[in-house]
DNA sequence: GTATGCTTTCGGC
DNA sequence: TTACGGCCGAAAGCATAC
């Protein structure tokens, strides 16, 4: 799961008592967006902008729509022909995404950011924790004047408003930056936790999602203060030790998860749909290839190579299923790639009674292609 | 039992 | 009535070594 189990590591943080000021700021629906603000005729009309699978004309689903055209129903992951009939006759605008150009502004938003915060926690595209403990002094109205420059910053270099959550852990400050939107700024200081958490569905908070929420149900527990009586040691019965103490501490306001600096790229990985059902693993690969030069030419110019393959399959009826082989050395040229991913999606075809409706790959394990030491060592080390 | 590594699945955006 | 992307990080589950 999605969910930073990470110690808190910081150093001090044990030793003193002092209360930590976190944040998380979140680009309001950011790629309409980056949208709106190039083309500023869109703004007060429905934009929305779609990945297109090509399959047919109108397949795919809306990656992200602004507020004018969620008024009228449109979601995240909605089929793009849903989309179109609820527009209809709206003056709506469906827009390609087209990610590169939203990478670019994400990078120097978060810049903006990184160099406002003692330590920087990029999550997403468009979102990141920031921990401002030392540059507040621990004090949450100092803080909430670094969150007004932050937001400033942002709106004065891009055009862009986003919305920001204060308070004294992840979790909190997570819910927080949701919890007035767009254009926010919520802060939670350590005395309103309980009440600000408590009368909350379990689904705000960050990590759970509709099959902990379903699990979470049978366990008759809906909101976070009931989620927060339970004990650690029957969530443990329906969760991992991990989770099960990450629900408790995340419903306590008490979790210990750090902000800590971004490490290197775990995974790259490129998927597609394909024109056609097929259980056929080579017409399979053949549709592939563009995404895998797409996939080598990423791995090229970053210098990579990597020890772990996936073949991805997405079957008709959407279920995942994957095949991965992990090498003793490193790997970055072409050919290896081609070869082995050909005979992962076959070995993965013959294992799946269905036909395939996407497939993909996924490089893991990288290193550096130039003294081939693990990315964490260069990066850490001489 | 504990540590470690690999494969598969889950969940978020 | 249905309809349906492309990424990412991390946990669970399992195997192996000691």
């Amino acid at each position: 799961m999605a969910w930073p189990h990470n110690a808190l590591n910081q150093p001090g943080a044990h030793r003193n008592r002092l209360v930590r000021v976190i944040g998380h700021v979140d680009l309001d629906y950011f790629y309409a967006q980056v949208e709106e603000v190039e083309n500023p005729l869109l703004k007060g009309k429905p934009v929305v902008v779609c990945v297109f699978s090509g399959r047919t004309e109108d397949s795919g689903v809306v990656s992200t729509a602004n507020y004018k055209a969620r008024e009228f129903g449109i979601k995240s992951g909605m089929p793009i022909i849903v989309a179109k009939r609820k527009l209809e006759g709206r003056d709506a605008t469906l827009i390609p995404m087209l990610r590169d150009k939203y990478e670019m502004v994400s990078e120097r938003v978060m810049q903006l950011v990184r160099e406002k915060v003692d330590i920087f926690e990029q999550t997403g595209i468009d979102e990141a924790f920031f921990d401002i403990t030392t540059s507040s002094g621990g004090d949450f109205s100092a803080a909430r004047t670094i969150a007004v420059k932050i937001k400033n910053s942002i709106c004065l270099a891009e055009g862009l408003t986003s919305s920001v959550g204060l308070g004294q852990t992840k979790v909190v400050a997570k819910v927080a930056s949701d919890w007035m939107k767009p254009d926010g700024l919520t802060v939670v200081p350590p005395e309103s936790t309980v009440e600000f958490l408590g009368p909350l569905p379990v689904a705000r908070l960050y990590g759970v999602g509709p099959k902990t929420v379903q699990i979470l149900d049978g366990l008759g527990v809906g909101t976070v203060s009931e989620l927060a009586r339970i004990s650690v040691d029957e969530l443990q019965r329906k969760f991992g030790r991990k989770t099960a103490v990450y629900l408790h501490d995340a419903a306590n306001g008490s979790d210990q998860e750090a902000v800590t600096a971004n490490r290197e790229t775990t995974q790259h990985s490129r998927m597609i749909t394909l024109k056609r059902n097929t259980r056929d693993s080579d017409e399979a690969f053949s549709e592939l290839l563009p995404a895998m030069t797409d996939l080598h030419r990423r791995l090229a110019s970053g210098g990579i190579s990597f020890r772990t393959l996936t073949a991805i399959g997405i079957a008709t009826d959407l279920s995942v299923r994957t095949r991965s082989k992990t090498f003793d050395k490193p790997i970055s040229d072409r050919s290896t790639l081609n070869d082995q991913t050909r005979i992962l999606l076959r070995e993965l075809a013959g294992s799946v009674d269905k036909e395939f409706r996407r497939v993909g790959v996924r490089v893991s394990t990288l290193s550096n292609t130039e003294d081939q030491r693990p990315l964490t060592d260069f990066y850490q080390g001489a």
